[in-house]
DNA sequence: TGTCGTGTTGATTATCGTTATCATATCATT
DNA sequence: AATGATATGATAACGATAATCAACACGACA
């Protein structure tokens, strides 16, 4: 058999797995930061025997692709969520752990960097505690 | 037998240990940020019998005194270093990987959390291309 | 629709950075 | 020096993530 285009030896085929459309279907579904634990929990809803394994390995496969991105919280373990949403912070609170969307920006961000320097993005987050968890 | 001051009860008493003297005087030398394991093989020279569980502990609780701070940067195990004095956030040069200082703040930024959060903190890092770098 | 090759899965183990444990050592006070 | 509480160091435990590998299941093609 003879192989029609030159690039289909070196295609990477990805396969539509149960697993995978159940984990897009999650961060779809989700529009906030989700831990691998988080992501596990839900799809599993979907494909019950789903392992963690499998997480970790479909979350690295749709950073690369760019599907989705990490957010990182220091001294903690990263969080991730789907990268096509408009510019936003996150608001992390402190109580229950979860992460929020916040929208909005502080207008004079940028010029904080120190003179000749060229900035290229930054990242904003609040620490605090959320409603539900300010009523506890 | 009496406690004279009301405190002393309460009070943790901090022994001047050589390791701890060590430590300190590591990351008084060293002014960047570094990694436990870089703490511990400087503090060796001076006292090679330390272990890897009494950088950990001594760097916890020096960040606890505020004496020193982490460096935290996405995907890598946090470092720490000498804490500066005053409220500030971060520059990441992502050519050289060097983070800056960066003075002044965001005024309006506490304001952006959603409506009925306590907002108790916040941080900013910076991305771009330092002045070094920029010409490269 | 059945076969077949290869990418994928899930269970498990390994790894890394960090924390907890605990018997012993050491510091500060007496 | 004796005392008692804290600190130490070796190591086990830990949580998050990566690697391994046999069994599986997509999807292309007959």
């Amino acid at each position: 058999m003879n192989l029609e285009s030159p690039w289909a030896k070196d295609v990477v085929m990805e396969r539509n797995t149960r697993q995978r459309g159940a984990i897009r279907r999650v961060f779809a579904a989700l529009h906030r930061p989700l831990s691998p634990a988080e992501v596990l929990t839900a799809a599993q809803a979907e494909v019950p025997s789903m392992g963690i394994a499998t997480v970790y390995r479909t979350i690295k496969t749709l950073v690369d692709e760019g599907e989705i991105k990490s957010i990182d919280i220091p001294g903690e373990a990263p969080r991730y969520e789907v990268a096509h949403l408009g510019h936003h912070h996150h608001f992390h609170c402190r109580t229950c752990d979860k992460v929020f969307e916040v929208d909005g920006c502080p207008a004079d961000i940028q010029k904080l960097a120190p003179t000749g320097f060229i900035t290229e993005g930054h990242e904003v987050m609040l620490f605090g505690r959320c409603t539900t968890c300010k009523a506890a």
